[in-house]
DNA sequence: GAGTGGTCTAGACCACCAA
DNA sequence: TGGTGGTCTAGACCACTCA
């Protein structure tokens, strides 16, 4: 039930307590990726608040980039399907502004046991279940990233190469559209590195060229990480973009 | 003045427009770098608004990090000198968390003519007078960072070496506080690249060696671009690290 | 026209801080 | 104790979308 309790020591704002509620909703199913979740009025009813509580709560989600406003239709979940975020997390951009034209080209899919260092950042025991996804992405007929990506196997069982092809390497609308996994962040370690072994030789390196390394751990509702990649980029048309504020 | 005018073509929220009144106080220098701004209540009458319409203006400043709200203090200008905002744009960390033991090796303040590529990115006219600044960053002792700092004369008057020195490093205070410069976001572009010339020789490394550059443009009040800066990073024991959202 | 989100107001009250 | 930001409410009205 909602509850004020000012002056408690563990005082948490209303508006607070409906964006868990509202989670929650996100996390038990109860509105899936692109649905429009209900009015603010409705919300705002249900919970017992004012509208302007809800207000802040969905405001809070939508700055978070989980649910999106769309003034005189409604509020939604956002999905990775929708147009213009399907490279949500890709920061890697072409000299001259371009970010489309990518194209995969599917490598390999198996299944293994997770190891130590990657068990750790997928919050897993070693020795857990696990699927690995290889591929290539090439811009414009030239090899740009060569991509290791680790997932659980648990969340995602079913998944094979064959449909990692079908979904023409959009791996995060996959997750979401067949396995209900919604990612909702991510974050990305980079290091330059020297190419070598399998990389090298997919982007058609000499070893010791210089590659952007990204390693990427990607969360879901609630913070759990479930997925691992490492991306090598090779950089010498395309920049790593970033914002600081 | 104030005016909602609804139904005009180039309809603007109020907030917006306090949010305008409020940059331009900043930028004309009324209130500086770790001032008190005048309370909610205050700017409300002096502006003919309610006080929630001047808060929705300071929320936005403060998620930009141009303001900073402290509840039962005020409202207070950002500042780089503060602790904990001397490296608010360094993405740089050690693998075991460390931010800090950053100390600077000043190396060279020169004055130029800005070139073709660099005066787009700072916005200023080819042959514009420059200043160039060059140092090394070491962590516990080991080079880390080689640092090529170009900023326009004209706003920087009376920089040398001798006052980055003093400065130890912190570069972005000492514009705050030396010449009323504040930066509020920046721009970087990476990319993996093989070590060479003088970066290679001064952060002690073999030709070919991999190195992350970090290509940064710094922007103050209104956008505008103030300083460009290319740092070659040795990513041994270091990540540049990244939150997706 | 009906329904949605978006803006703006006025007022009450709480939490935090300093003197 | 008084001032500051922070929360919450209730209500009016505007902007946008779609049928």
């Amino acid at each position: 039930m909602i509850d004020k309790h000012y002056a408690s020591p563990s005082y948490k704002p209303l508006y607070d307590q409906i964006k868990v509620l509202l989670t929650q909703s996100l996390i038990g199913g109860e509105w899936g990726p692109g649905d429009m979740i209900p009015s603010e009025i409705d919300l705002a009813g249900r919970y017992k608040v004012s509208q302007g509580t809800v207000r802040k709560a969905i405001d809070a989600l939508a700055t978070e980039n989980i649910l999106i406003r769309r003034q005189g239709k409604g509020t939604f979940v956002a999905t990775h399907s929708a147009e213009g975020m399907k490279l949500r997390f890709l920061r890697l951009t072409s000299v001259d502004g371009q970010k489309e034209l990518l194209k995969n080209e599917f490598i390999s899919c198996t299944k293994g046991k997770v190891d130590l260092r990657i068990g750790q950042a997928l919050d897993l025991k070693a020795g857990t279940s696990i699927i690995e996804v290889k591929r290539l992405l090439t811009f414009s007929g030239r090899p740009l990233i060569y991509d290791h990506i680790i997932i659980p196997a648990a969340p995602f069982k079913g998944l094979n190469g064959h449909r990692v092809e079908e979904n023409n390497g959009s791996m995060y609308s996959m997750y979401e559209s067949e396995f209900g996994v919604r990612m909702i962040r991510a974050e990305e370690r980079l290091t330059a590195v020297a190419a070598q072994g399998e990389a090298a030789k997919a982007l058609g390196l000499k070893d010791r060229e210089p590659l952007l390394s990204i390693e990427r751990v990607s969360f879901t509702y609630g913070d759990k990480p479930m997925e691992w990649r490492l991306g090598m980029c090779v950089t010498d048309d395309h920049h790593y973009m970033n914002a600081l504020e």
